[in-house]
DNA sequence: ACTCGGCGTTCTCTAGACCAGAACGCTTAT
DNA sequence: ATAAGCGTTCTGGTCTAGAGAACGCCGAGT
C-alpha cells in the first residue's frame, strides 16, 4: 500500500539519489534530463543534499558521498543480530577459507548485513547492505523455511518469483518443495541456482520464541565442494555457527 | 557556504532521519515534539521514507531501515580504493592480531570505510561509515600530513581543533608540529590521544600524483605495544600495507 | 579572435505542495 | 465507564518548489 499523503518533494530528493547512484559521478543537466525535472530543481536537491553530506561535488559534477555509509553502518552496528553474528561469521570464513555471509529479511528482500573472505574465497559482487530476493539464494531459502506461511505468501505476492537463472526457483510448487526440504534437513542448498558452478550452503538463525532473525552462508566453487562436503561436513560448520549465535542471543 | 535555495523540505525529510537515528525505535508524537513539527507532517515524511525502504514500521513505531545501508555499501564498493585497500587491510589484520583501520577524507572529516579484527584486536565502538575529527587519530594526522596546506586550514577553520582528550591536539601550532613529524617518519602515531592506554600508528596511501587517498592504521593496547615496536616492526608492517596498496592502485 | 554550444548556476513568479491543527478510531490505564 | 494518549486522516491557508529564462564561464570549431 502507498503512502496515503506522500511527501512528493522527498520523493523527488530520493529519485536524484537514486539516479545518482545508478550513474555514478555525473552532471546536473545529465540528471535533468533523465529525471524529467528542470535543472534548477535537480541543482537545488543536489546542494541541499550536498549541505547534508549526502551528496559531495567534485569539479562541477556530483556523486553520492558516504553520509549513507554513515547512516547505514550506525543502523547495523546498532543491530544486536548483528553485533552477535558478526564474529561467527568470519570465524567460519577463517575457518574454511571461503566466503562466508550473513542475511537477514526486510520488507520481503534478503539484505546481506557483511561477507567475510576466506583465504580461498571466491570474489562475488555481493557487498554489505546489497539485496537480493529470497527465493533465490540458500540464506533466502533458510530464512523463508521459518517465516509463518502466511508471511511467505505476502512476500511472494510481493515479489513474485522470478528465476534468475533455469536452475532456480520458479513457481510456488517448487518454492513450497525446497521449504520442505530445507525444514526437514534444517539447512538450504543452492546448487548453481544463482550462479552456475557456485554452491552455497545455509542455515537459518532462529530466536527462541522461534523467529528467524536471519541466516549465515558459506559459498564455493563446486570444484572445491564434493557431494559429500555437501552434507557432510560443511552442513556441521554453517549450522554450529547459527547455533552458537542462538545461544549468545538468547543470553 | 549555505545552499543558495536550499530545499526546505529535503532539509525536514533528513531531520526526521536524524532524529530517528539517535533515539532508535521511536513513534511519531516523540519524533513531533522534538522536532517541532506537527505530528501529521512527521507522519507524511515516515510513510514516504517507508515507502522507499529507509524507514521500517514496527508495530506502531519507527525505526530507520538498512536501505541507508545498501546505498552506502554501494558508494563504499565502487570506490577503487576501498577495492584495492580492503584485501590489505584484512591481512594486515590477520597478521599483527590487532585492529586495522581504512580511513578517507570527505568534507573536512575523516570517515572510516572498513575495520578489521585480528584474533587479539580490541573492541573499539568504531564502525564503517563513522566519522572521526582528523586531527584526533593517527589515520587523520597521515592524511591531514599530506595534504596541501591551504586544504588543512580550510578543515580547521571549517571543525575546529576540539581536544578529545588532555592529550590531544588543540592548537594549530600542535598540529603543525604534529604534521611535522608525521612527514619526517612517513607514518603517524597515536598514543593514547583518543583514548587512554590505546596505541595507534597510521600510514598514508598515496597516488602517483602524490594526492592522498586515505591512510591505513593498526590499534591495540599500549599494553602490547612496546616503545620499541611503535618505531621498529609495527609501523614496517603498516607502512609495507601501504605502499602495497599504492602500487595496485596505480595499476 | 570570435562565435557558438553547453555546462552549472541564479533569478523570478505562480501553481501546487506541505503541514498545523482539529477530528477520528483505537488501545491501554484508571 | 471513562479518560488519556497513541497513530492516522482530513482540510485549508501559507509558503515553497521548481519550470523556464537568463547569466557567466569554458572549450571547440572556424
Amino acid at each position: 500500500m502507498g503512502a496515503k499523503h506522500p511527501v512528493r518533494t522527498t520523493e523527488k530528493t530520493l529519485a536524484v539519489v537514486e539516479e545518482l547512484r545508478q550513474r555514478g559521478r555525473c552532471g546536473v543537466t545529465e540528471l535533468a534530463s533523465n529525471l524529467d525535472m528542470g535543472k534548477s530543481g535537480v541543482h537545488n536537491h543536489l546542494t541541499t543534499l550536498q549541505e547534508h553530506g549526502y551528496v559531495l561535488k567534485r569539479g562541477d559534477e556530483y556523486q553520492l558521498g558516504l553520509k549513507f555509509l554513515e547512516v547505514g553502518g550506525y543502523v547495523r552496528k546498532s543491530m544486536e543480530f548483528y553485533q552477535v553474528a558478526e564474529p561467527e561469521v568470519k570465524a567460519l570464513a577463517d575457518e574454511t577459507g571461503e566466503l562466508a555471509n550473513l542475511l537477514v529479511e526486510e520488507q520481503g528482500m534478503g539484505v546481506y548485513l557483511m561477507r567475510s573472505k576466506g583465504e580461498d574465497a571466491v570474489d562475488l559482487d555481493t557487498y554489505a547492505g546489497m539485496r537480493a530476493y529470497l527465493h533465490t539464494t540458500a540464506l533466502g531459502k533458510a530464512i523463508l523455511a521459518y517465516l509463518p506461511e502466511s508471511r511467505v505468501d505476502e512476500i511472494v505476492d510481493r515479489h513474485g518469483l522470478e528465476r534468475e537463472t533455469p536452475k532456480s526457483i520458479g513457481t510456488r510448487e517448487e518454492l513450497s518443495d525446497a521449504l520442505d526440504d530445507v525444514r526437514e534437513r534444517g539447512y538450504a542448498i543452492d546448487d548453481g541456482e544463482r550462479l552456475a558452478g557456485l554452491r552455497c550452503l545455509a542455515a537459518p538463525v532462529k530466536a527462541s520464541s522461534g523467529e528467524v532473525l536471519g541466516a549465515i552462508s558459506v559459498s564455493a566453487p563446486a570444484s572445491r565442494v564434493s557431494d559429500e562436503d555437501l552434507h557432510g561436513e560443511l552442513p556441521e560448520r554453517v549450522l554450529s555457527a547459527a547455533n552458537v549465535v542462538e545461544l549468545n542471543i538468547n543470553y
